[in-house]
DNA sequence: GTAGACCTTCCAGTGCGCTGGAAGGTCAAG
DNA sequence: CTTGACCTTCCAGCGCACTGGAAGGTCTAC
């Protein structure tokens, strides 16, 4: 496969994609006579997983030390578990952090609703947004 | 209160202040005769909302935007409800997200537990991270 | 044999959210 | 009257995660 073949099927543009071998989330890959990356199937895994870590708020620097550690195998358990394990509690924080925020943004929603369109057309406070 | 004891009661840096100032998410202060700024209690309430809404993860131009329209009270109701349930959706989003992440790091912190620590420290290769 | 889609490298720029430092003003305590 | 903590503005730089563009090579189809 070759990188815009992996860009289309990810998503990801052929940019990012050598943005990412760059600093290292992605392994370098192996090359044409051409010159062209080639891509194994699985790199489309790999490059699905960056992307949800990403989404989940871990860093490209903290994705790549996961998966260099994986790459490696080495006896790096202790290491990556206490990672592993702050990461964890990190992403419960984000978690909670968020349910917080969407229980404030569903009061200012319901709000919203149950307001008298009447009264925001004559410049009335909006009342949706509660005093901060 | 001057910007020294605003930035020591939320623990948010004089510099940051400013900052947030200049982008619109904290409002022009009234000064002193001698030019410092100064602010009203409630100071403290919007700048933690402030810091709530970035570890909720909005950015510091979307709070601008909430906080704006609820200071402006103008007839913007209906935007700002749209804006908001936009903002509902994507935090309900994350927060899936961030539930597949926990999901799959506490699977890993998990494994990394039940393997014996002897196979770490021998080159084995570690399995704690499952192959992705 | 040439157009067009694809690939390569390299370097520069962008947007976000700060952060540091220079240069100077204000004020209370010793 | 000076020291030191605090404040002011302004401008520069930084880390992150891209993104754009130039200049050129490769391959397929017509």
């Amino acid at each position: 496969m070759r990188i815009g073949e992996l860009a289309s099927e990810t998503g990801v543009a052929p940019k990012t994609i050598r943005f990412y071998e760059e600093t290292g989330v992605l392994p370098v890959p192996q090359r044409d006579t051409n010159g062209y990356r080639k891509y194994a199937p699985d790199s489309i895994d790999r490059l699905e997983f960056v992307r949800q870590a990403q989404a989940a708020g871990l860093t490209l620097k903290e994705i790549a030390t996961i998966l260099e550690m994986r790459d490696r195998g080495e006896a790096t358990c202790h290491h990556t578990r206490a990672f592993l394990e702050a990461h964890l509690s990190d992403v419960e924080e984000q978690i909670a952090e968020l349910e917080r925020m969407r229980g404030r943004l569903s009061v200012m929603v319901e709000r919203s609703r149950d307001l008298d369109p009447a009264e925001c057309t004559d410049r009335n406070r909006c009342q949706a947004i509660p005093a901060v």
